[in-house]
DNA sequence: TTATATTTTTAGCCTTGTCTAAAAAAATTA
DNA sequence: TAATTTTTTTAGACAAGGCTAAAAATATAA
């Protein structure tokens, strides 16, 4: 069907269209994939010719219908083989994202029916992440950042930004995973940083940090 | 650390050395998989650069102790990805040779590690061929070829050599799978054909059925 | 042993996906 | 508006892994 290089570049692109509204510029995806932006040129040339998006020269990028099925195809895969690799084999949620990305490469329609089966049809990866439905559509949910939540407000976490292992570590340490209700209480304008309280304990955390936490807010 | 070609090959070579005793020829490895020799000397030249293999122009070539360990360690994860396909996600046993072509080539140790734990450490696959300890090394079985099993002798089918869709389903059709009971009543000198008994039911086989079922005689 | 056939290697080309260096276009600053 | 900086594209090169055609080595037949 596809390459691993086209796979790729058409997952990093729809994930950017999510972050930012618009076209998306070579820079951009060079940045995201760590290669040269020369090289980005010469990939989405031949994405724009199969029509997997739509590009004229010096303004950016777009996928078509057909390019942002075929990344979902590839996040469904990597979101349900975080599934099968946390529930199944005992992973924890920071060592599956590397695994992972060899496994979302895997072409069969068939072995993802039946894992998906296997895995109970999840709705969410280890971190949080809607799992694309096998049409490739996302099921948006409200979720906040936990950045924007005002002092005296709680929350359950329900996701992270970032899945690098250094942050789901972090998280690890402060006893925070998916589910974890998180109260906020204070805030410091000057830096973003927060005081929060997990369970009994309360700490701080910098800006940093909750930017890169989703939470829910029950109202 | 090796890339998917180089597994390919030093895999291909492993099998043709299990098949035949001595070096391997370049047109032997061609015609495994299917390549053209040009493509093949290209390739064993830059194993055995890498020492997976010795060379000499015209003489064929031998896995070193390295090769070997990089082919069995292939094969291992190839095989375990076939139980889990047919154990855990209920594929059959026809359905499962092309999937696990892919997944052998997902480098993390890890990874198998914990694949092996979670399907019980299985000795053999859903084929009957032996999976390499993590060591790789493969425990010899004595098993014979249905075709070599003399008139009124009875045997259990413990493999298949040949692992095609089209023989499989074909044994299926017959009701043999690993564990059946096979009794030879008649053999052909002339053409290797034979009449078994498989349950009640007593029916005639080809030389080139007989040949490729392994079966194991009690005594 | 010489001639012929087969096997293996080499030489040269192609595609994919990457890179660096230079050119061109667009955006920003003065 | 003109000059400068940034972004993007083009040109040309390279490595991996494949191919075809031709040359070289080995094996077989006469
Ligand atoms: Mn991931
Ligand atoms: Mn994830
Ligand atoms: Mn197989
Ligand atoms: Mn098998």
């Amino acid at each position: 069907m596809f390459t691993l290089a086209e796979e790729n570049y058409l997952k990093a692109i729809f994930h950017l269209e999510n972050e930012f509204q618009g076209e998306i510029s070579t820079n951009a995806i060079a940045e995201s994939m760590e290669t040269k932006p020369s090289s980005v040129t010469d990939m989405i040339q031949k994405l724009a010719e199969k029509k997997l998006l739509t590009y004229k020269r010096y303004k950016g990028v777009q996928l078509t219908g057909s390019g942002k099925k075929v990344a979902a195809g590839v996040i469904r895969k990597h979101r349900l083989w975080e599934v099968f690799l946390v529930e199944k084999l005992s992973f924890h949620w920071d060592e599956v994202h590397e695994i992972a990305e060899q496994l979302e490469h895997i072409q069969s329609e068939e072995l993802i029916i039946r894992l998906d089966k296997f895995l109970g049809s999840p709705d969410f990866d280890p971190h949080g992440d809607p799992i694309p439905d096998k049409h490739g559509v996302l099921k948006r949910t409200e979720k906040k950042i936990l950045s924007e939540i005002d002092k005296n407000q709680k929350g359950v976490c329900v996701g992270v930004k970032e899945s690098s292992p250094e942050f789901l570590q972090y998280l690890d340490k402060k006893k925070i995973s998916i589910g974890t209700k998180i109260y906020v209480l204070g805030k410091e304008f000057f830096d973003g940083s927060m005081i929060i309280q997990v369970g009994s304990e309360q700490f701080f955390i910098s800006h940093k940090i909750a930017e890169n936490l989703y939470v829910q807010t029950q109202e």
